[in-house]
DNA sequence: ACCAATATCAAGAACTATTCTAAATTGGTT
DNA sequence: AACCAATTTAGAATAGTTCTTGATATTGGT
């Protein structure tokens, strides 16, 4: 089940402005590309992908486009040590575990109610903002 | 009070060979710069700071060093977000603590005895061998 | 101690992901 | 339809890092 508040369907219809930025042919066609496979693509991924439906669009739109809805909290960038960066649609608060066999990137999420100073030693008085966790590992041959 | 099993303070000798790496001057030089500030430097600070020692060292040297260093787990390289890699000598468990109006990065520990899938949604069956934890935020005005 | 084999170093070129620049295009508004 | 601002495009520029090559140093066997 599919949560449509945070994350649309590919179906959906994506509106003239979401998040105040204005959906342009670019935008739009960017953004449907991130909400159809959820794999966390790199830019030229996207840029590859994006081509079907808009064959002249270039790779530095591509970046303008993934920066605009970054910015606009529709998109979430990744980054995963000194690779490319990826892009993922899912804007709720969840880390990621890659899986080396794979390859293959699952998004994580936190339980519900659990404190980071429950598990963490923080320095005192931090007040934190933002949240980057990674794990790497396989998904066990049981 | 320091770990000397995992982090030697800067004042030990360096021995010939350590986890099996054998101990040149440069890269004695730059594990000795790494060691004596604790400030996660990039491959650029570990340059400029280490040209005192071996003022003819190349950054490429420095580069070369710190890869050595890392592969055989004497130093651990972190990349936050896509800034330039920097590089600790801490290579037990621990997460960073960005903070935005100083620009300090505090290692940050796990408390003793908790486990990933306490507070974490993970895949059935995965087997976690690597964590990566980044916090952003202030130390409070309080 | 000598020599060959091996490892390391230095310098700069090359590479990759991303950003910048400037000109062309688009889209909404008078 | 003309205007203006925003957007797109293509290619150049940039930054960090890696690669290549030849020189230098170190090790192990004699």
């Amino acid at each position: 089940m599919v949560d449509n508040l945070t994350v649309p369907s590919p179906e959906t219809e994506i509106p003239e402005e979401v998040s105040g930025l204005r959906m342009t042919r670019q935008r739009r066609e960017v953004y449907r590309i991130l909400l159809q496979d959820r794999d966390h693509p790199t830019a030229n991924d996207v840029f590859l992908r994006v081509k079907d439906a808009l064959p002249s669009i270039s790779l530095a739109t591509v970046y303008n486009c993934l920066e605009a809805l970054v910015q606009h909290g529709i998109v979430r960038q990744v980054n995963f040590e000194r690779e490319s960066s990826r892009f993922c649609p899912n804007v709720a608060e969840h880390g990621h575990f890659h899986d080396r066999s794979t390859g293959v990137i699952h998004d994580i999420t936190f339980k519900p109610g659990v404190n980071l100073s429950d598990f963490l030693d923080l320095p005192a008085g931090a007040v934190i903002t933002d949240i980057e966790l990674t794990l790497r590992g396989q998904l066990g041959s049981i």
